[in-house]
RNA sequence: AGGACCAUAGCUCAGUUGGUUAGAGCGCUACCUUGACAUGGUAGAGGUCCCCGGUUCAAAUCCGGGUGGUCCUACCA
């Protein structure tokens, strides 16, 4: 093996193997397990979220596959309509054209070029990642399955009379001329304006007062509304008002819907502009007056002045002429809620338009009932909540866009209007017998990106085909997600699958938290602050981290601004952590659902935690290759207490790892790996191993003992470790099998680890705690007295039981070696006890001379910090116990052991006082 | 406005059905290049578990109220 740890110098070997083997596909044996990815966008490239997210996928892969488990990950990529054909746009319009320039036809060309060219990013980062997917079935949601998938799904829902087209008003976006769902409009609080208008009566009898926060929409209104119960305008219901700036009159009416205590109490109606006022339209029959096209610009249906404005625009000159007509009464600041488009950032418009709509409500009563009865778990289960709240409000779900990126919609149309929906204009004219002469056109819209996304769980394997892998395979057992997803995606996959394949589409929903910088904040392009996971595995130095955080920016003070967080965060630049740190370290963060903050500290702890293993890896080698490590299945082996001792914590690893990966708590499972790792393996059992390898006198038979459980426990460590950390295991796997008689070509189809409770060995526990304790005593005299760590040191022994003894003479080879004693001997008979430091392992006390080693005060100062811990424990203990109220009512078990804490503390407060005394007196 | 989640060491986070001397990593202090590892070892320091009540023999943990933060949903034109 190398000598240092370098990730760059096996990850990428280890993943070709990997992949070209064939690794990632389905065993064909085994229970079925499946994740689905969710698919990333085809035009994206990895960011920090879906390295954790592709990394908690991996990880329940891996082990999952090693269990034994018939594993598919089911990978593939989304089209993304909107956010690609903008991308697209932008190429184009660098050009100086644009997409009508070039016909529809022409430019889909343009886009499946560019998928071509670099639709492949986002896969190859995910390779980086070590994600183990069955490349092979790798999936794209404009591919001609899904495609199928989609048309199909289209024509029953519409067949059955869930799918239908409406006018209605629809969020529009005004820059991309397409409607977007309530789900892709963000709305965020603005500082505006109320302005408070008069408007006349017919009669000329006088006015009232309207306010409005969007002035221009007057233009459009239809009708004054008012509350039926308000006293102060009572009298005008029923009359009309004569609408300035125009030649219309429109009526007051009533309806409770108006707040009596907001604004004026009179609200202008609008009913082609805004959803309420949309409703209210309805319920009193008002027309709607249009008065926007499709860039939200002032049309024909408004008076000649105003046409060709745009809306802000117009807004002004409405204001302007309402103040010179003497209507204008005041001016208010008002904050409000904006809609804008997440994708175009303009400002969204209620719009009236022709859509086709599916009718969500039956679906989702049935995606409501699957959560309930428990076919679906949320996990954690608080989402179930978010899931319920909105779906029990549902809408109908707008799925038409005005794109030509995407799946076309498929309906035909004649010349009359009359709308066909069938699987191709030749289904089309036979299934409603048309006429070969008619001339039909199909509709010009695509779908919502998200209609195809519904169908991901089986449209991916093959529906609407039967075929074998989508019976093996579906439903799926975990979906892994962001929370900020659920609606958009996870609610109508649920709802679309439970309607097509009368199954739910995943067992499991695990939902994760959103990754944020280490100071909680969101990453975002515009803030400068994003971590590209490729940069941690393989560095970045600090220029060009500013470079690339501060490119495209075209405010250049944001930029100054983030240059100089960036060179504050990371003034080295990032080192190169590799993979297997930036995995584990997501697993670290992954507790129960919550953002995490990360922080690059932890990632430089999981690099250091990689080279820890490597480096043991290295001793445990060095000390069993060419060697007799029971390899070839001989039993003429001993076992030593550490020995015992390692293979019975191991057990217990084996099950807090596996509990973790049963429960979602990679977290749990992480650390539990780790401390197993470092702290029991490392520190301890590869230290007591020393004195055995090491002695000359120790018999071969326990030599071989001891080899044959370093490398096996080593072996098994790695198999654990895989689904978190696959590359360094890999690696050092294939060193170590053979001397570990392990077989197989690859660690991730090797058998992952069952922890075997026959294995557990409670006297080695105690044994080994009593060898620590007794280690530990020693070293913290050294340590706290300033006494070198070279120096040897003989101890006496006193005061001990029967255990003690035993353990003291069994063990002594381990504690003169790692606590540097050349001597450890019972105080005898009658001896006269040399004066000491003195450290405690419950009765027995351990005597390390003091002669011309110890500064006296340092070592009253010692044990009076000591007995001050003590005298703490104790007065709390006793305090405790003297309470007649705990010792009746607490278990009898819980009142036992605080009397033990108890006795044990008095016990040792008591030597050390005894102590403090001694050395006092000299 | 309603709801969810969170608040534990300087920082990033664990803490299970109430009973631990409240833990980890990073950072900090001291010592140490000893034959796997200085990306290391040994020993330390560091906490009003956000605040106030309550339940209980016993609360970081359960309940109520507050404060602060994050997010979601719905909005009054």
């Amino acid at each position: 093996m190398e000598k240092t740890y370098q990730p760059s110098a096996i990850e990428t070997h280890w993943y070709e193997t990997w992949e070209s083997n064939g690794y990632f596909a389905p065993s064909g044996e085994g229970e079925p397990y499946c994740i689905m990815i969710p698919p990333p966008n085809v035009t994206g490239s990895l960011h920090m979220g879906h390295g954790f997210q592709e990394s908690i996928m991996d990880a329940l892969i891996r082990y999952h596959r090693m269990k034994g488990r018939n594993t598919l990950w089911q990978v593939g990529t989304d089209h993304a309509g909107i956010a690609t054909q903008m991308v697209v746009e932008r190429l184009l319009d660098a050009d100086g054209k644009s997409r009508h320039d070039l016909g529809r036809e022409k430019f889909i060309e343009k886009v499946w070029e560019w998928k071509e060219e670099s639709g492949g990013n986002i896969t190859r980062q995910l390779r980086r990642l070590g994600a183990s997917p069955d490349w092979s079935r790798e999936r794209f949601t404009m591919d001609e399955g899904l495609s199928k998938a989609v048309q199909e799904a289209f024509v029953r829902l519409h067949d059955d009379g869930l799918i239908y087209r409406g006018k209605r008003l629809v969020n529009w976006d005004p820059k991309l001329h397409t409607a977007i769902s309530d789900l892709e409009v963000i709305s965020e609080e603005k500082k505006g304006h109320l302005w408070h208008f008069r408007y006349p009566l017919a009669d000329g009898s006088g006015h009232l007062t309207v306010a409005t926060t969007r002035p221009e929409t007057m233009l459009g209104d239809t009708a004054v509304a008012v509350h039926p119960d308000d006293e102060r305008y009572q009298h005008l219901i029923g009359k009309n008002i004569k609408l300035p700036l125009t030649d219309r009159e429109i009526p007051v009416i009533a309806d409770d819907y108006v707040e009596m205590e907001f604004g004026t109490g009179c609200v202008k109606i609008t009913p082609a502009h805004d959803f309420n006022d949309y409703e209210m339209g309805q319920r009193h029959q008002l027309p709607m007056i249009n008065i926007f096209n499709d860039d939200a610009e002032i049309n024909t249906n408004a008076p000649e002045k105003y046409q060709g404005m745009d809306r802000f625009v117009a807004r002004k000159q409405v204001v302007a002429d309402l103040e010179e007509l003497g209507l204008l009464e005041k001016i208010d600041d008002h904050n409000l809620k904006v809609p804008y488009g997440d994708r175009s950032g303009v400002v969204i418009e209620p719009y009236l338009t022709n859509q086709w709509y599916v009718k969500t409500q039956p679906l989702a009563d049935e995606a409501i009932k699957s959560v309930e009865q428990g076919d679906i778990n949320f996990v954690p289960k608080q989402y179930e909540n978010m899931y319920f709240s909105w779906m029990r409000d549902i809408q109908d779900w707008c799925i038409s866009r005005q794109l030509w990126w995407g799946h076309r919609i498929p309906a035909w149309y004649d010349d009359a209007g009359n709308v066909y929906v069938g699987r191709s204009e030749q289904d089309v004219r036979e299934k409603y017998s048309l006429a070969a002469e008619l001339t039909l056109k199909q509709d010009d819209d695509v779908l919502d990106t998200w209609f195809s996304s519904g169908l991901w769980t089986f449209g991916t394997l093959g529906w609407p085909e039967q075929n074998d892998f989508l019976k093996t395979f579906h439903p799926s057992s975990v979906l892994v997600t962001g929370f900020d997803i659920i609606f958009f995606w996870v609610a109508r996959m649920i709802m679309l699958t439970l309607y097509f394949k009368k199954e739910v589409p995943f067992h499991t929903v695990y939902v994760h938290g959103l990754v944020r910088d280490s100071h909680g904040q969101k990453m975002s392009k515009s803030k400068g602050n994003v971590l590209d996971p490729i940069d941690l595995i393989d560095g970045i130095d600090l220029e060009t981290l500013v470079e690339k955080r501060t490119s495209g920016m075209q405010v250049p003070q944001l930029k100054t601004k983030i240059e100089k967080m960036t060179r504050k965060d990371f003034p080295e630049g990032i080192a190169a952590y590799g993979t297997d740190a930036l995995r584990y370290t997501y697993y670290s963060l992954a507790s129960t659902g919550r953002d995490i903050n990360f922080d690059v500290g932890r990632i430089e702890g999981f690099r250091n935690f990689c080279n820890k293993l490597w480096n043991a890896s290295n001793y445990v080698l060095m000390n069993t290759e060419n060697e007799d490590c029971g390899q070839d299945g001989s039993q003429n082996f001993q076992l030593s207490l550490a020995d015992r001792w390692i293979i019975s914590r191991l057990q217990e690893a084996e099950k807090a790892v596996s509990e973790g990966m049963n429960t979602y708590r990679l977290d749990l499972a992480s650390q539990a790996l780790y401390d197993f790792i470092w702290k029991d393996y490392c520190d301890w059992y590869l230290e007591l191993t020393k004195p055995v390898l090491w002695d000359d006198n120790a018999s071969a038979d326990i030599k071989k003992g001891t080899r044959r459980t370093l490398i096996r426990v080593l072996e098994t460590i790695l198999r654990l470790a895989h689904p978190m950390m696959p590359y360094i295991t890999e690696e050092i796997w294939q060193r170590v099998k053979p001397l570990a008689a392990a077989e197989g070509d690859s660690i991730m189809l090797a058998p992952y680890p069952v922890a075997d409770e026959s294995k557990i060995d409670t006297q080695a526990c105690a044994d080994i705690e009593w060898v620590k304790g007794f280690i530990i005593g020693v070293r913290n005299i050294r340590g706290e007295m300033n006494i070198a760590p070279s120096k040897q040191l003989s101890v006496m022994l006193k005061n001990g039981e029967e255990n003690d003894k035993r353990c003291s003479s069994e063990y002594s080879h381990f504690l003169k070696k790692l606590a540097q004693l050349d001597e450890v001997r019972w105080l005898n008979e009658g001896e006269k006890e040399p004066l000491s430091a003195t450290a405690l392992v419950g009765d027995l006390e351990i005597l390390v001379p003091m002669a011309g080693l110890i500064d006296k005060d340092a070592e009253i100062a010692r044990l009076k910090k000591e007995s001050e811990k003590l005298e703490k424990e104790t007065s709390r203990l006793q305090g405790k116990l003297g309470n007649a109220k705990f010792v009746d009512n607490a278990p009898a078990e819980v009142v036992e052991k605080e009397k033990t804490k108890l006795a044990d503390a008095q016990n040792a407060l008591g030597k050390i006082a005894e102590q403090i005394q001694k050395i006092s007196e000299i």
